[in-house]
DNA sequence: CTAATAGTGTCTGTTAGACATTATCCT
DNA sequence: AGGATAATGTCTAACAGACACTATTAG
């Protein structure tokens, strides 16, 4: 994972072999992290409430500067579990890298390259847990002013986000919407337990669309090691369902595709 | 494109809002490129050969700084035609990002950030025409050393690569292999017109199986917008082949899949 | 003619969507 | 009973892979 500086490039700082790390144009590293939930049947994304200038009060994705001894994903982790609480690694949730978000004026303050990660997660994290997480919140994304997403709310009721946020938030978005197709994502926004139509509401609250229910269950259940029975069952009103627990495919052969007309 | 320097943060840098970029560990931030094309029917990779230490005279990918007023796209497309003499925006070329590789050991010389890139290209430039260029060639990928795909040629003939270029090469393989699926990438490694046959074997090159011509037939011709008949046959031989050209889809629907057993 | 390459047709088992039906709980 | 939710069955049209066949050139 290590690009090299190529001595044979005439760039900005054609350096011999020597190295004087200030003949390179100073940049700062920073990880960020998109993490999504679904809570009460939308998809949402944590965020937190800026305190400092430039873009004081408003929110922003948590996220920081990548350490001299760590890696950008190593350095996300850390940020998620300081910022708001969450401590990814000890829950067990899966932090990946999503883009990397490097034009010269996104931060008028200095150059700053953002190494974006996402996390899909259960339900349970309540961000107001972690101590100093207290501007800490989940929000729709369809509350959210996102460029290329159709939102719900009206113009004046979204939340803008702060420096590009929202470019990295909908790129986030896009990835979840693309994974649940191919892979068994849709299950880590689940705990350990769930039924089928829980399962189902995941996928329509990502995707944004209904699903019909025998299409579903017979999908999920043909797809190898996507969903397999555990013991018990929810009772809710209705006929108790069939709790299920996740496979142990990470892929899903065969796919399930998004109802829309294309992508 | 921005990542927020997080003053909330109780990061290794824990400035308030005055900023001064010494406080900052001192990254450089490298574009790297991973330029693919299908010749002799075999994926191949363009490679340039290190003059310096470290890895003197190994082969590495093309790359280097990016510069203060650019972000890391616009260094990839001036690194690339610096040391190989492609000049990717001008013959329309896309390149796009591939990943973003920041282990702190990847360069022994400093901390280097590596937002690595990649293109997919037809067969005609020979970057031997390049001024500078003198070292660059193209390599096939099965006579590399990579990590997670199975290699042709026998361990002492693999050619190895310097810093972690090895996994950025086996990402942007990856990466192709998996685009060839859902997208209409690969006509983009055939020239303005071509046969269907031409196009069946860019898909057996990069994915390394055989595929069924009338299946590919029907599939390519029934995916809306792949593509479409151009004036004129070819003559190799046998019965003379219809050209075609790429259509205006940039995604395949319905997808073409893999026909190994999984991803 | 044969060899070589390009392209099409057919058959068959599988799959996807739509719709109807059955099952099991609560009040 | 009636309502609500969960799960399954059936029908049909479309699609996939496999295989055989036809078409057009060169030598």
């Amino acid at each position: 994972m290590t690009a090299s500086p190529s001595s044979r490039t005439a760039g900005p700082a054609d350096v011999p072999a020597g190295y004087d790390p200030a003949t390179y144009p100073p940049f700062a590293v920073t990880a960020d992290i998109v993490l999504l939930t679904v809570r009460d049947g939308r998809l949402q994304v944590l965020l937190v409430q800026r305190a400092d200038a430039p873009h004081a009060g408003s929110w922003a994705l948590p996220g920081g500067f990548v350490g001299v001894d760590e890696d950008a994903t190593a350095a996300a982790y850390r940020e998620l579990a300081e910022e708001t609480g969450v401590d990814a690694a000890t829950l067990g949730y899966h932090l990946e890298q999503l883009a990397t978000f490097s034009a010269p004026d996104r931060d008028p303050r200095m150059r700053v390259v953002s190494v974006a990660h996402v996390a899909f997660v259960p339900d349970v994290p309540l961000p107001t847990a972690g101590s100093d997480a207290t501007n800490a919140r989940f929000f729709a994304v369809d509350d959210l002013d996102l460029p290329g997403l159709p939102a719900v709310a009206p113009d004046e009721d979204r939340v803008p986000l702060a420096f590009d946020h929202a470019a990295i938030v909908a790129a986030g978005v896009e990835r979840a919407r693309s994974k649940l197709e191919w892979t068994t994502l849709a299950t880590s926004f689940l705990p350990a337990t769930f039924t089928l139509a829980e399962l189902q509401r995941v996928y329509e609250a990502v995707w944004g669309a209904p699903l019909s229910r025998p299409g579903f269950h017979r999908k999920a259940k043909t797809a190898d090691g996507f969903v397999e029975p555990a013991d018990g069952t929810t009772a809710t009103g209705g006929r108790p369902a069939q709790l299920y627990r996740a496979g142990t495919a990470a892929r899903l052969e065969p796919p399930l595709t998004r109802p829309e007309p294309d992508r």
